[in-house]
DNA sequence: CACTGAGCCTGCTAGC
DNA sequence: TGCTAGCAGGCTCAGT
């Protein structure tokens, strides 16, 4: 499941071929996969345009183009961006049926988008500071502004969760399962933690643990468990460096020995050792 | 505000 | 071997 480390590597591999191209045609083959606006605006919106950026905010692959307006794809579980220097003839015959989207671009090159699952999104929004795809998106973990201060203010108010409160995308951006579990146990936190319990040691360590984990798992061109690929086809190699995720209950704490613990919280499986982590419920 | 559950999807796997 | 039921997961929406 793509998470921040992994779109952020496909923003770094699909940049230098992007940049620069223009889009000459669109082809959507599922029609679910364009979530705003209609295909008809849409194409009128994009198709002439030349792509200017190729940026990320959160889980979200962001293409400026030369107008300043903006695509955005979101990967959710299973979702490919992938770029190919000939049109159509390098397409992987065998997934076909999974590809929802084309676009067309200069020098007889293409970006197709591949999604098993149907879940991936694309968008487009016109140049608008006011209210552009990002008003929701929370802290962004990889930036300068994101400190241990900053990371407090957001967790000091609420009377939340901590695993569900670091899912949640208008908190912290990117975060997704695999690396809030692997966070929470670098940082020795339990996931039933409250929020805004939390020492201002705990609240570093979380950031410490954070910070340090997306940056080695960027520099590892993500975590391959199934589906994720780079923008160029590629496997990242941060799941070796996994710690808890995908570990099955019962197995043996890597830091104690004791038995990890799986429950579903806020709707997801959670791996966690109830010896190491402490669960933070005073308020 | 916080939380829960349904829905969106398909492929894999456990169990029969 | 062949079948089915259940699970996985990010996110949104409706309801409590």
């Amino acid at each position: 499941m793509p998470e921040l480390p992994e779109v952020e590597t496909v923003r770094r591999t699909l940049a230098p071929h992007l940049t620069g191209k223009s889009i000459d045609s669109f082809e959507l083959r599922w029609h679910r996969t364009l979530q705003r606006p209609s295909l008809n605006d849409f194409t009128f919106a994009v198709v002439g345009r030349t792509i200017v950026d190729v940026g990320r905010r959160g889980k979200l692959v962001v293409m400026t183009l030369d107008d300043r307006s903006t695509i955005t794809v979101h990967l959710r579980m299973t979702g490919e961006l992938l770029f190919l220097s000939k049109r159509s003839s390098e397409r992987d015959d065998a997934r076909e049926n999974h590809l929802r989207a084309i676009f067309g671009l200069s020098h007889g090159t293409e970006l197709c988008f591949y999604d098993t699952r149907k879940f991936g999104k694309i968008s487009w929004y016109p140049f608008d500071p006011a209210s552009g795809f990002d008003q929701h998106i929370g802290l962004e973990p990889l930036a300068d502004t994101f400190t241990a201060d900053a990371l407090a203010s957001v967790l000091s108010t609420r009377h939340r969760l901590l695993k569900p409160l670091l899912l949640d995308q208008s908190v912290v951006a990117g975060l997704g399962n695999i690396y809030v579990d692997e966070a929470l146990f670098r940082s020795r936190l339990h996931p039933l933690s409250i929020a805004s319990a939390l020492s201002h040691e705990q609240v570093e360590a979380l950031h410490e643990a954070i910070v340090t984990l997306l940056s080695r798992a960027v520099e590892s061109r993500g975590t391959t468990l199934r589906d994720y690929r780079s923008g160029l086809g590629d496997v990242g190699s941060y799941q070796h460096a996994l710690r808890v995720y995908g570990t099955p209950a019962g197995s043996p704490c890597p830091e104690c020995g004791s038995t990890l613990e799986r429950l579903v919280i806020g709707q997801r499986g959670s791996i966690f050792c109830a010896n190491c982590q402490v669960r933070v419920t005073r308020d």
